[in-house]
DNA sequence: GTCTATACAAGGATAGAC
DNA sequence: GTCTATCCTTGTATAGAC
């Protein structure tokens, strides 16, 4: 499946077209996620996604076997960017960062990812829930590996109860993602509302940990 | 339009099929609520509720205009459900009920109506971003006259600064919204979910107000 | 790699009988 | 109020030429 192909262009293959223009697919997986973030799952078909990449409908089928295969694609793709986000900005962060500091990052990274940085991972947000049941399954690994960080990140404040624990990283990254449902980076700052979301998580989850 | 359907069998009409049969397109409505709700706007076809209540597809168009009429009754009285459950909720408390407890109960009412009340509200929820531009314009003046509740609500606990207070609204609800993506309340118990939302809610809002 | 032509399924909707 | 029959559109996908 196209996990396999590699979404970076190989050095080893500097010749032809050199770094201006994207593969085919990834153009075609650029336009994809656009519009899945800007109109939903269903409301996108493959003669729209063709249309944009300056091509017929079945010309995709030369890249994709399948629209499932497409969409999985550019589902997984959102999780490894945000995630490769977060972890860049954690990774940036002093040795000596708290466990505070380090939530505030890993918040801003992930607003950043979700508004700025991918149509990726936004799309993947924006969609999931309209997937069926099989598309979705395919990126839950994506998703749960995702997951793994926040438990580690929130661990240290909620005072040790996994019960609290288990509630609180959907909780986490619910609220996150539910900005893109309000907020319009277009209308609004950025840095705000980052702000915003940190102050208010950040006092509500250190409180004292648990209830 | 079905907004003057009543949605109360009226008291002054007792006679025949008494209480124990829904009116036809009430009957109607809950089937498509159910199924919105737990698969997707697009996912739902009109044959699925039609078979499910036991006719034809064009049998519906005699309760229903179209799929738009019938989508749209059933995403407004979502809200109508929820906002009656919040509004009462509010009502019951002590005249000199603070702020928070006022919060709090407000938290608890909108994810009773969520989790446990109505398969209307969690269909608007679930179904709101999968829908044609037009059908979410017409859900708009409901959604924005609950968001006023709540603009009230919110108000005492953010400083008095009107940007803050834009941000937290879509932003409290938000998080009590994605909790349906999320948790399920036969697996979890539902006071639970609430406790732990009204404790990271509580603290983060009222931690001092604004930054 | 991309095209034209086409098969095939599914969904919303209407006409008109009963 | 509900039915059968049917129309029309749209979407995924395949065949095979270029």
């Amino acid at each position: 499946m196209s996990a396999l192909r590699p979404s970076v262009q190989s050095p080893a293959t500097p010749s032809k077209k050199a770094a201006n223009q994207a593969a085919r697919p990834d153009q075609i997986m650029d336009i994809a996620a656009r519009q899945f973030r800007a109109r939903g799952y269903a409301a996108v078909s493959l003669r729209d996604i063709a249309h944009e990449a300056g091509m017929r409908t079945p010309s995709l089928y030369y890249h994709f076997p399948s629209k499932d295969d497409l969409v999985i694609a550019v589902m997984n793709r959102g999780i490894v960017v945000v995630r490769d986000a977060v972890t860049a900005a954690l990774a940036a962060l002093p040795a000596d960062a708290g466990p505070s500091a380090r939530l505030d990052a890993a918040i801003r990274a992930h607003l950043r990812a979700l508004h700025a940085l991918s149509d990726y991972t936004s799309a993947n947000v924006r969609i999931f829930g309209q997937l069926p049941e099989a598309l979705r399954r395919a990126n839950l690994p994506e998703r749960r590996a995702y997951q793994a960080i926040w438990t580690d990140l929130l661990a240290t404040t909620c005072g040790g109860d996994p019960d609290v624990l288990a509630m609180r990283v959907p909780l986490v990254i619910g609220a996150l993602n539910a900005t893109l449902e309000w907020f319009d980076p277009a209308r609004g700052d950025l840095d705000a509302l980052a702000d915003q979301l940190g102050a208010v998580l950040l006092a509500g989850l250190t409180a004292q940990g648990g209830r």
